[in-house]
DNA sequence: CACATGCAAGTTGTATACAACTAGATTACT
DNA sequence: AGTAATCTAGTTGTATACAACTTGCATGTG
């Protein structure tokens, strides 16, 4: 893998999983070190992360793990709704029948995850989930909702959503995807919009509760 | 100035002025000559403006120049519909009466300089224009709205806008600015977003008919 | 004692040298 | 002649050396 790769995820998943705090300091060397990689493929991956809003940078000074407001996550999770509702509307006036058979695959096996609850589901259920998400994305078809989308589902309040839910939530979360399959399945737009709504402000509640 | 920033400013404005046209190839050296400076800083230069979507990377061929496809075109007016729309919403609700003050001083000039048209006019009316929606985000007051909304008014095509309008377009995206000065004022949400919606629409339409 | 000044350590910012890789032209072979 | 292999020029990717800058502490001065 390339030195710059090397040091992008290796910064990245240290954010993510709280190796490097928020409001904590990163400095150069430090990635380099810990990627073992030189310092110029490090800054690479500090504008990337940067430009991803996961680090800000202060002349002179580097880098610091951005520290999530309250009013921060709130704003997320409101342009997620919007955003996310306008793929899913995107999605239903564009989906073949082979898109909904995948995205019905992946919305049954999600349900059946979230009803079993064999060991290591968590992390099964979160990858279906982006899964989903992705390929719904993809069938929208729009290169710069589909990045845009990308910077704000980065956020690791995004990615740890699923650490906020219990048993319903996991259940609801399923059920909301397979009726977006059926909305979608049936073309109407406006229907799986407002399921991609009420599921990303599902998401915004159980990560208030949390707090 | 620093020298990635001059890097990045050059490389911009060329993009923007077309200078470097669309799909053409960019190459590290060739930056870094024109705005003397050496590799490193052009590097950092390139990686911002990819992020701003300017420029697509090919591992060890370097950087293109975007072309934006129709559907991308169409893609960022209705992102920017819908973001911008919900940006008026909230400086609806927030606004503070001097707010409102500047945005009507903003907007009453944009209104002036279209019905007069003096020498010059065309930049003046786009700095006005830009210094209202920055402005209408600020009071917003969404972190993260503002940095989305960045990235994507920052193609050619938004940038130009003006280029596409005539006498009349002009008078009608003033007068929008006072329409939604109004609409703040009377901290009407669903008003001002309906008005900036249609703005960024009629604006999507100029640019339509130009092509 | 309070405050300003200068110094030292450390970090970022930049330049440059070198390695890895790609694309296209040239050459060798069938 | 056509095709495959090779070579070469040029570019990106990486490492490292050096310059510019910031911060905190020590020192000197009112």
């Amino acid at each position: 893998m390339k030195a710059a790769q090397r040091a992008y995820n290796t910064l990245r998943t240290g954010i993510i999983e709280g190796v490097y705090p928020p409001g904590s300091r990163v400095t150069e060397q430090e990635i380099a070190a810990s990627a073992k990689v030189s310092r110029t493929p490090v800054r690479e991956a500090l504008r990337r992360l940067e430009a991803e809003g996961l680090l800000r940078f202060v002349p002179h000074q580097g880098a610091f793990v951005t520290r999530w407001s309250e009013q921060d996550a709130e704003d997320i999770f409101e342009l997620r709704a919007m955003l996310e509702g306008h793929a899913a509307r995107l999605a239903a006036g564009k989906a073949t029948d082979e898109d909904v058979q995948q995205l019905r695959q992946l919305a049954e096996d999600q349900c059946r995850e979230a009803a079993e609850c064999s060991p290591g589901y968590l992390e099964r259920i979160a990858d279906l989930n982006s899964q989903f998400h992705r390929h719904l994305q993809k069938v929208a078809a729009s290169t710069r909702l589909q990045a845009t989308l990308a910077t704000l589902s980065s956020a690791p309040l995004v990615l740890q959503t699923f650490r906020n839910y219990d048993g319903d939530d996991l259940n609801r979360s399923a059920h909301h995807h397979m009726e977006m399959v059926e909305a979608i399945e049936a073309r109407d737009g406006d229907w799986a919009a407002a399921v991609m709504h009420s599921h990303v402000m599902a998401a915004r509640r159980a990560f208030r509760n949390k707090q």
